[in-house]
DNA sequence: CAACCGGCCTGGA
DNA sequence: CTCCAGGCCGGTT
C-alpha cells in the first residue's frame, strides 16, 4: 500500500467519485489521499492521459480560482459551465458551496 | 540524480 | 486590509 505508483490512480478515482455539478480542489485530494503533495495531484492531472475519461476539469485551486488545464483554462472553464458550473472573473461562482469535501477520508 | 509541476501557505511591502 | 514574492512538500519524468 501507499506505494507511489499508485498515487495517481488515487487522484483519478478520487475525481471520478466528484458528482456533475460540482467541483474540488487539489488540497481536498491530497488530504483526502492524507498526504500534502498538491503539486503531486495536479502534476498527476497534467500528465493524465485519460483527461476524456477523468474530469480534471472539475479540479480547481482551493481558492475557487480555476488552476490550469491541459487543454487551457478557458476550455477548463468552459467544460466547468457546461457542468453548470458558473464561472465568473476566472473564478467559480458559490465555490465553497460548489466544492464538493471528501468527507474527512 | 536533477529538474519540473495545473499548488498552497506565510511573510513582507 | 490588499498585492507580490519566495519557500516548501511530494510525486513524476
Amino acid at each position: 500500500m501507499m506505494r507511489t505508483g499508485d498515487f495517481p490512480n488515487r487522484v483519478y478515482m478520487l475525481v471520478r467519485k466528484v458528482p456533475y455539478g460540482k467541483v474540488t480542489t487539489y488540497k481536498a485530494i491530497a488530504k483526502a489521499l492524507n498526504t500534502k503533495a498538491y503539486r503531486a495531484v495536479g502534476n498527476a492531472l497534467n500528465k493524465n492521459k485519460n483527461i476524456e475519461l477523468v474530469k480534471c476539469c472539475k479540479v480547481v485551486k482551493s481558492d475557487g480560482s480555476i488552476g490550469g488545464y491541459s487543454e487551457g483554462t478557458e476550455e477548463k472553464a468552459k467544460r466547468l459551465k457546461k457542468e453548470g458550473i458558473q464561472v465568473k472573473g476566472g473564478k467559480i461562482v458559490d465555490f465553497q458551496k460548489r466544492l464538493l469535501r471528501f468527507n474527512n477520508k
